[in-house]
DNA sequence: CGGGGGGTTGATCTCCTTCAATCAACGTGG
DNA sequence: CCACGTTGATTGAAGGAGATCAACCCCCCG
């Protein structure tokens, strides 16, 4: 709807940032080029929607930078995320034609579109991304599973702790930095859409991060910027099974 | 580990119950023979347990008859439930070598099992599982996103009114009862797992189903058969948009 | 300067948990 | 056949974690 393209309209295939780790991971050069010959890309603001579910949806697309959620609404109002995109992350249904959720952009967010129909056929025609497809819905049931352990079993502390804790993990593996020592980075939601996340109201986010803060867990400058001082700390208040922590 | 055969010990993939909805449901006659050669019957008595998360599994599996549970537990002993395998439902994950997830036998069970590696290599082969996995692991990604929703966000009453709804209607397809007029099942589960699934303790499932049926929204018969005299007021009662209800 | 979005904090309330007693159905062994 | 233990379920009383309602703060921007 309010797409707006400027950045990354002529990007290549073999430039792209997510080349390696989204659906076109295992494409060949031929199939890469189908893709290429289909693709479009479509940018969108923080803050917008870039589709409402129920909607009519002809295409699917990759995230390529910025980040999206995936949220199911009641008609009274209460909100839950059901999932979060990031970059390389598939967004859409083949075989299906209306969106199931809310699909909104909480930063700056590009998007890799194909028209369905076409990436359909493409798809019957060539296993690769169907396998890469079938590997990343796999990875995504997991993390939806793990998200239900949270929402059904975990206090508010602990739901606030998972929460840091894997937008810590995230962010140590993308830029490298050592596993041990101080970790740092920058929390990409609001306050609100934490909540949305959790299965929790704003408020008592709001508590639990200013209770984290208060006992040393967190170190906080700022309403976003977290420090983490000690991640076994963090991760023992996750609740979560600390022995294959380091692996999982 | 406890398996004992004896039932489906020599049944053919043409005159199974599951063939035309389980993972080989697109399979022609040729892979069909191949799976047919590789598989095998395994049988569990209700309460056993199939496998325990971070066991080495290898084997991949479809549900032939009767229903399990996958869980998730904390150190604890706080448990979740995070998916139900009914019958044609698939357990296991091509490309990884230990369980995930604790799967239970609620009642007796019969799986039909294929060694991971040679279901690896036919799936490799021929596209047609994959692409029948694809989609019923799509299918399942929502089920569990739905799940989500109901854990965060929805009150007990409605978290019990859901789960009924969905056994509900499955039952009703199952038997192809009309859709209208009174709908009766058995629950296939304890008040306990009951609870694990909505992430609530058995009591306050035990006290929304005394409420729920002394509201007349249910009739109880014993502990474990329901009937609903009006369906759409059970809908009601779930918090879910009631529009596209009959649809979905 | 006013206003609005995002965030924090306080007071109160309520829904669900926790702990506990009781019950019905069932099987088992004396 | 009955006493006993077990399992699954119901119900009650008390407490607490988180929701709700509300005031206020900070910061940016027009």
């Amino acid at each position: 709807m309010a797409a707006q393209d400027h950045a990354f309209s002529h990007v290549e295939c073999s430039n792209c940032p997510i080349r390696h780790r989204a659906v076109c991971a295992r494409c060949d050069a031929d199939e890469l080029q189908s893709l290429e010959g289909m693709k479009y890309y479509r940018s969108f603001e923080a803050g917008q929607t870039v589709i409402w579910a129920g909607d009519r949806m002809d295409f699917v697309a990759s995230v390529v930078e910025g980040i999206a959620t995936l949220t199911q609404t009641m008609e009274d109002g209460r909100t839950q995320m059901v999932g979060l995109l990031l970059p390389s992350d598939f967004a859409g249904r083949p075989g299906r034609d209306t969106a199931a959720y809310n699909v909104v952009a909480t930063t700056r967010l590009t998007m890799c579109c194909f028209r369905k129909k076409p990436f359909e056929e493409l798809m019957s025609r060539t296993p690769h991304i169907g396998q890469r497809l079938l590997e990343m819905t796999l990875d995504e049931l997991d993390a939806a599973r793990e998200w239900m352990l949270l929402l059904g079993r975990k206090t508010a502390r602990e739901k606030i702790a998972s929460l840091l804790a894997i937008i810590a993990r995230r962010d140590a593996t993308l830029k490298l930095s050592a596993a041990s020592g101080k970790i740092v980075f920058d929390l990409p939601l609001t306050r609100e859409a934490m909540a949305d996340y959790l299965g929790l109201t704003l408020e008592t986010v709001s508590r639990q991060i200013s209770a984290l803060k208060r006992d040393g867990v967190i170190e906080l400058e700022g309403k976003r910027h977290v420090t983490v001082p000690d991640m076994e700390r963090l991760l023992d208040e996750t609740g979560d099974d600390t022995d294959g922590g380091v692996f999982v």
